[in-house]
RNA sequence: GUGAGCGUAGCUCAACUGGUCAGAGCACUGGACUGUGGCUCCAGGGGUUGGGGGUUCAAGUCCCCUCGCUCACCCCA
């Protein structure tokens, strides 16, 4: 046998019944981020590669070792995008977006690439559904967003979900708890692991939700970034939670909740399955005040999330809440002749707007009923010679083997029945 | 990049310490039932046991290499 060729390392297929479960979860968020205001965009899935290198950061891992970079013909390098927020800020920029009445809701979906080793929830091609407000710094617009992810994934079906929150604060705060928290780190740096002294250098924060007993034991009464906030920030943080309470949306204060990305300032938040597997992050978001002006346009406040479609649709399937839904006829012709007849009906019954189906093969009608059976179908349609020759088509119910007979030209009603509708 | 585990039919998996072990279930196709499905029974197709090399009288089983998959670390949705 010829050796078969595979999807690439980290690129999966998405096929029946799987796929139901993703149209199911990308319809539901349409509809109710649409109740928020939120607008669908489609940008690129390549960029330039400067749009991620300025925003993520230079000395990320998504930057540094993680990104599909190559240079087109023309010698340009480019990027595949490996997340989504980056994007969109360019496009809000490169339109003007920012003259438009704030604030600015959009949202977006589709798929991201980072070349990692692949394991349980993480893949080198990975869909996010992703949304971002501009133009407003109120804390409401933040309380919002966390309300509509509450509202979205409570839709779906899902618990045994946590929404944490922390404030990372913002340029002029941060520096300050930056220093006080390397300077805490510095005192007892021996007792931390290998990865946590590296850690200290490049991103002191993450010291803080390093896995290992030790260094959390060592950490345990470390400096809070909560306690070094600037009053604007403590301000913002203080309204956000008094939002919550009062829509009575859940969460956890985490003041050891860092984001990986350079350009958050502010509010962040995160929300985590309990579910076994590592990769137990859902959804994760914050604000980013600053990026707009980075990219070369006004001062323009913001905040948004992500939320990982594979993992959402693992903990969807798990919960085996979706159905797949069958055709609503099957027809059977019982030889090719009356099939002339069927493929008639067929078609307007297609045109108008029903899912059916017809046996191909001239086997018995025992083997397609079957065969409709298997396919899950509401209504079988028989034509046969009786049929024919009574100028009539015979139905049946299979749920129940109730039968009938209608004219072989009486479309409308054929419809009727078959949306379970009285005729 | 680091570490561990695993590759047998389309899918899920059997085959005692190397010795008819190349099998079962599901799925698919057909039949029993020639115009009435779901249940049951029967039959059929489909695998050079991921690939290569080695040890042995004998390898799916042991050793080496390679490819692939999975899980974890790093990091992240």
């Amino acid at each position: 046998m010829k050796e078969r060729l595979r999807a690439p390392k980290g690129f999966q297929d998405v096929i029946p019944p799987k796929t139901f479960i993703w149209q199911h979860i990308e319809d539901r968020a349409r509809k109710i981020f649409k109740n928020y205001g939120f607008h669908e965009i489609r940008v690129p899935v390549v960029e330039h590669t400067d749009v991620f290198v300025r925003s993520i950061g230079e000395n990320t891992d998504i930057v540094e070792k993680e990104m599909y970079t190559f240079n087109d013909r023309a010698g340009r390098s480019l990027t595949l995008r490996p997340e989504g927020t980056a994007s969109v800020v360019r496009c809000y920029v490169q339109n003007g977006l920012y003259t438009m009445p704030a604030p600015q809701r959009y949202f977006y979906t589709g798929p991201m690439f980072r070349y990692e080793r692949p394991q349980k929830g993480r893949f080198r091609q990975f869909y996010q559904i992703g949304a971002e407000a501009f133009g407003v710094d109120a804390p409401y617009i933040d309380a919002e967003i966390l309300c509509m992810l509450n509202d979205f994934l409570s839709d779906i079906g899902l618990d045994g979900l946590n929404c944490e929150i922390n404030s990372i604060g913002c340029n002029k705060c941060r520096p300050g708890y930056r220093q006080a928290l390397k300077a805490y780190l510095l005192s007892g740096l021996d007792g931390y692991c290998e990865d946590c002294r590296r850690r200290y250098d490049i991103n002191p924060l993450r010291v803080l939700d390093c896995k290992v007993p030790s260094c959390i034991e060592a950490s345990s009464d470390a400096p809070v970034i909560t306690d070094y906030l600037c009053d604007d920030c403590s301000a913002h943080f203080r309204k956000l939670r008094k939002y919550l309470d009062s829509m009575e949306i859940k969460y956890e204060l985490n003041p050891r909740l860092v984001r990986g990305l350079d350009y958050y300032t502010g509010t962040t938040f995160e929300i985590t399955t309990v579910h076994p597997g590592s990769q137990n992050a859902v959804v994760a978001g914050g604000r980013y005040d600053k990026l707009v002006e980075e990219f070369g346009g006004p001062s323009a406040p913001a905040v948004g999330f992500a939320i990982g479609m594979e993992r959402l649709v693992e903990l969807v399937s798990d919960m085996d809440i979706v159905k797949e839904p069958g055709p609503g006829l099957f027809l059977i012709c019982l030889n090719e002749e009356y099939r002339l007849t069927g493929i008639r009906i067929l078609r307007k019954l297609r045109f108008s707007g029903l899912w059916c189906e017809m046996g191909f093969g001239a086997s018995s009608l025992r083997s397609q009923l079957k065969k409709a059976d298997r396919a899950g179908a509401r209504y079988v349609f028989i034509i046969g010679e009786d049929e024919i020759k009574a100028g009539r088509i015979k139905y049946r119910r299979l749920s129940n083997g109730e039968e009938g007979y209608l004219p072989l030209d009486d479309y409308e009603n054929m419809a009727r029945l078959i949306s379970d509708e009285r005729i």
